[in-house]
DNA sequence: TCCATGGCTCATTTTTTCTGACCCTATGAG
DNA sequence: CTCATAGGGTCAGAAAAAATGAGCCATGGA
């Protein structure tokens, strides 16, 4: 096969050949005519052929021009678009999030990671499982207990934080019954969220108040909506440490049985993604992003777990 | 539209990943292995992709390379196959002459031709016309006067020599007969080309001997054979000056009526082109060198009707 | 453990490319 | 007819790009 003519070259032709001649491809190149003229000359001198037919008022193309242009330019169509194609796909970062922790966590902090990422095109995709593979996403916030095949390519994981549960509801509703034992769960309305009562199941199971049963209550879309309808005193949901935090924190809602905190049957929320990807630029930005963001909600779990404890414990040596 | 990658980048990376490593690519560019991993390195800035993954024995293409390569491979395909069309097509000229034409003058003359330019591949169509249009040859060596439609591109013309026609046969043969008048022919077996019998019709129309008859005689597949019959002294044939210049100067062939020479049907011999191959250097060649080769025959051809005039007149003068 | 393979880096050439000033030619307006 | 303009060609010198080559580092097999 021959020996591929200079590109730089080619470049040259094909820009002087769309122009009509070598002032315009030398603005559109920002090169000067000069060496316009030097790159033609110099792939003409390599095929051996005129490629142009020199006229005063601009440039022709000859015969052989005229058979070797769209070949040409076709060629660099071709590697332009793949090059825009591989370019863009490197600097769009899909991201899949269940929705619950998508509105609740990594939603509103994303806007943080965009503004420290200008370059990079964030798509959050906010469902359980990607409609196609898990090569259509980049990484995955999610649980590491789940049931759909994340499991075909190579997967890296990384834990961000642990989902602990404990019921939780507004104080205006704690004031109406006196909940001092999980039992007194029986008279309260349960929330949940339509998908499982899987959360609520986990705890009974845990720590087993006496007639509590996971199936009673009302359901709600998402856990969003559940989480609200506690705050307004609808009742009580299965609050997640991390998820509900800012209610814990600022006390629009209070968890009365804060000694009870379980693991929630979904396991972490942990980053998830190909191990093809996992050392990408965009994806490990993302990730040190993400394990910097959670540090805060890993450190509030902890305090709250151990302030907890403790609690217990003051209590247990009280009593 | 992005920006083209660096183009010469491209090429190393096309080559890394062809051979699966720097080693392999800077042996076929002749390069060493920094200069590939530069290139490899400033393409990969350019995309912001990694698109290799390296490893101790090599490298490994990284799901973006792998998507890249096969585009950049056949882009690349595509210019190194249209350049060698572009520059084969520069360097073959193909020549179209008519038989006769070809094989007692052109094909005689044209190892010189090709000794002259050697980096041109010469390729001879022997026909009176070419199977497929005008485009596919780059000039005939041909008649001025035809019926096929060679008028379709812009044509140039150069005249090589005229066609000029007067009877001629062996000496022997001569010996037998007594042809001091023309119209003696009748005796004469007339040797013809089997395609027509417009050289002896042009002739008889033109000197009009009484009796003979363009239709009688033999008929030989080209003007070649027939000459060559006549040269064993099987019958007269209608001799091209120029075509049998050999003959009628070594005196193998007699032209019994030399001073009665009429022009051919077909008008002269001619170099005809597209006018838009006409200036090719291959073309351009090819026309000097056969002009220079015609004066020869232009000069002969001169020479015998001058010399035949001036027997006719000093025959005049002295009867 | 050691060595061979293969990639990376960087200061130093070497090569390529670009510039900028000038020349030539054709065209079209005055 | 003359001049201005547009477009291309050329060349020496300057600038930029690429290649070198010598040393470094990691890996994997003898």
């Amino acid at each position: 096969m021959m020996r591929l003519p200079p590109l730089n070259a080619l470049k040259a032709f094909e820009a002087a050949a769309r122009h009509g001649g070598f002032v315009g491809a030398s603005e559109e190149l920002h090169v000067t005519r000069g060496a316009i003229s030097r790159h033609v000359k110099l792939l003409e001198d390599h095929l051996g052929v005129q490629l142009f037919v020199r006229q005063a008022q601009g440039v022709r193309l000859t015969p052989a021009g005229t058979a070797f242009l769209p070949v040409v330019s076709e060629a660099f169509g071709m590697i332009g678009r793949a090059a825009e194609a591989v370019s863009s796909d490197a600097s769009e970062l899909r991201i899949l999030c269940p929705p619950g922790t998508s509105i609740r966590w990594l939603l509103p902090k994303l806007e943080d990671f965009r503004q420290a990422h200008p370059d990079l095109n964030v798509r959050l995709i906010t469902d359980f499982y990607p409609d196609s593979g898990f090569d259509a996403i980049d990484v995955d916030v999610g649980f590491s207990v789940s049931n759909w095949p994340k499991r075909k390519p190579d997967l890296e994981v990384q834990t961000l934080f642990p989902i602990l549960l404990t019921p939780a509801c507004a104080p205006d509703y704690l004031r109406g019954k006196a909940l001092k034992a999980p039992e007194a769960l029986t008279a309260c309305e349960l929330l949940h969220e339509t998908r499982s009562h899987g959360d609520w199941k986990a705890w009974i199971d845990a720590f087993d108040p006496a007639g509590v049963v996971s199936t009673a209550g009302q359901e709600f879309p998402n856990i969003d909506i559940a989480t609200k309808a506690a705050v307004m005193g609808v009742g009580v949901v299965m609050a997640d440490l991390v998820l509900c935090r800012d209610e814990l924190e600022t006390g629009v809602l209070v968890a009365p049985f804060s000694d009870m905190v379980c693991k929630s049957p979904d396991g972490d929320i942990c980053l998830i993604g190909g191990r093809d990807k996992w050392q990408t630029p965009k994806v490990e930005a993302f990730r040190l992003w993400a394990y910097g963001v959670a540090e805060a909600d890993r450190a509030a779990v902890d305090k709250f777990v151990n302030a907890n404890l403790q609690a217990d414990r003051e209590q247990s040596f009280n009593s």
